[in-house]
DNA sequence: CTGGTAATAT
DNA sequence: GATATTACCA
């Protein structure tokens, strides 16, 4: 196997900073024949990897030992995508081999390197295609296992395309390059490039947005129509979650204002309690937390249930931090308020149904929430923790009337922490999604 | 064959 | 959790 032309057009991504190195890398693999694309930015290598995915067929990188950066580019791009990577360094230290080594990358070159070193790369992209040929004849022999049992409702016998060099020859006359070095397509990451380019396409395309069109207009070398489909599928799916969202602000709204003249404006702030208020109200069920910061948390039952309903499926994250903040775990409501609480900004922001809970929060609470007083009144729209444009009408014993829930919840130093943070920084960027990934010393 | 969608796998 | 893949339907 693996006869013709092989390793003949094999796709090497070379990074090095030295554009020195960087040259004479690129010389002498051109000379064993492989087609080398050659880098001296960590970002620009990054992003040809993952937003060239079918680019390349090895990848050759050179890890100072002072860049971090390096490091966590090549985890990531061995965890995502199935590439081989070989490391080039100058630190010829055992434990450094060792290290590259255990995140995935397939070979480590110490410098200077040898022309030689650089003949033979292509044994690696060889292994890789035995492991993937091992893995295919192995799915097959399930397959066959399974189809036996007869099952007469599998309609698509798996024909997933593999490997060109599985199952013949490589270098034939039409195959310039040799394509999909690895068994499969690598993951493709949706970058905030990827996106704007998809979110590009879909605004020219209007509605003629399907996967074929966005895929040609967005023009992204490497990308399928499968990738671009299951994209469109993640983000019609988002935009009918802020769809469902809006819609359930309405029915609160109007659940929350029947009259309709409560709210003022955007944000439509409406109810509020006062500390004085709240204080109160009898038969209050206060409970005190040993080392928690105590809070009022005032609201109706007719509008949570109302919102527990329709939102039970987005309850699935909030285990941790339920147990943190609130210690009355018995009554479903706390899971209402722990949600009010976790929702990220751009799921659900915090306003209207919101408003009300968190001011109140603030209201009986707001010295030691907020000990900066400029903090608190950045945080809100000043108006909320003005109780005195309570509506007459509404006062705080009609709320009473329908049933008022007051509970205790612990308030800890991370969810201050959040309250505060929220608002300037509610994404982590993509260079700071792997900040925890560092290399052992 | 292409697109949409839900379910499931990686 | 994000993407990929698959099944199944139009």
């Amino acid at each position: 196997m693996l006869t013709g032309k092989f390793p003949e057009g094999l796709r090497v991504l070379v990074y090095d900073e030295d554009f020195q190195n960087l040259i004479s890398l690129e010389k002498h693999l051109q000379y064993f024949q492989y087609k080398v694309t050659i880098c001296n930015e960590g970002a620009d290598a990054m992003h040809m990897l993952r937003n060239h995915m079918n680019t390349f067929d090895i990848a050759i990188i050179e890890a100072q030992n002072s860049a971090v950066d390096i490091f966590r580019l090549i985890s990531e791009i061995a965890s995502e995508i199935d590439l081989p990577i070989i490391i080039t360094s100058k630190d010829d230290s055992v434990q450094s081999v060792i290290n590259w080594m255990k995140i995935g990358v397939c070979d480590y070159l110490i410098k200077p390197i040898r022309p030689e070193d650089l003949r033979f790369i292509f044994k690696h992209v060889v292994k890789k295609m035995q492991v993937g040929k091992r893995v295919e004849s192995e799915e097959k022999a399930t397959a066959e296992k399974s189809s036996s049992v007869g099952d007469s409702t599998i309609r698509n016998p798996n024909k997933r395309k593999r490997s060109m060099f599985i199952d013949g020859q490589v270098g034939e006359k039409d195959q310039d390059h040799v394509r999909d070095s690895t068994t499969k397509k690598r993951r493709v990451v949706w970058d905030n490039e990827l996106k704007k380019k998809f979110l590009d396409a879909m605004e020219d395309l209007g509605p003629e947005a399907v996967p074929k069109k966005i895929l040609e207009r967005m023009n992204v070398v490497g990308m399928t129509r499968e990738n671009v489909a299951s994209h469109l599928q993640k983000h019609r799916m988002l935009l009918n979650r802020q769809k469902s969202h809006n819609e359930k602000d309405e029915k609160k709204r109007s659940l929350l204002s029947p009259q309709g003249g409560l709210h003022s404006g955007e944000g439509g702030s409406n109810i509020q309690f006062s500390t004085q208020h709240i204080s109160n109200i009898p038969h209050q069920p206060f409970r005190h937390h040993p080392d928690g910061v105590p809070v009022v948390v005032s609201t109706r039952n007719l509008l949570m249930t109302n919102q527990h309903h329709l939102q039970t499926s987005d309850f699935t994250s909030i285990e941790n931090v339920e147990e943190s903040l609130i210690f009355t775990e018995e009554d479903a409501e706390v899971s209402n308020l722990a949600f009010l609480f976790t929702q990220k900004s751009e799921e659900m922001s915090l306003s209207h149904l919101h408003e009300p809970v968190m001011a109140t929060t603030m209201l009986s609470n707001d010295n030691q929430l907020f000990p900066n007083q400029q903090q608190m009144m950045n945080f809100h729209e000043p108006s909320i923790l003005h109780t005195h444009s309570f509506p007459l009408s509404l006062t705080p014993s009609s709320f009473l009337d329908q049933k008022e829930t007051i509970m205790m919840m612990n308030v800890d130093e991370g969810l201050q922490q959040w309250l505060l943070n929220e608002q300037e920084q509610p994404n982590l960027t993509d260079e700071n999604r792997f900040s925890s990934i560092n290399p052992r010393a």
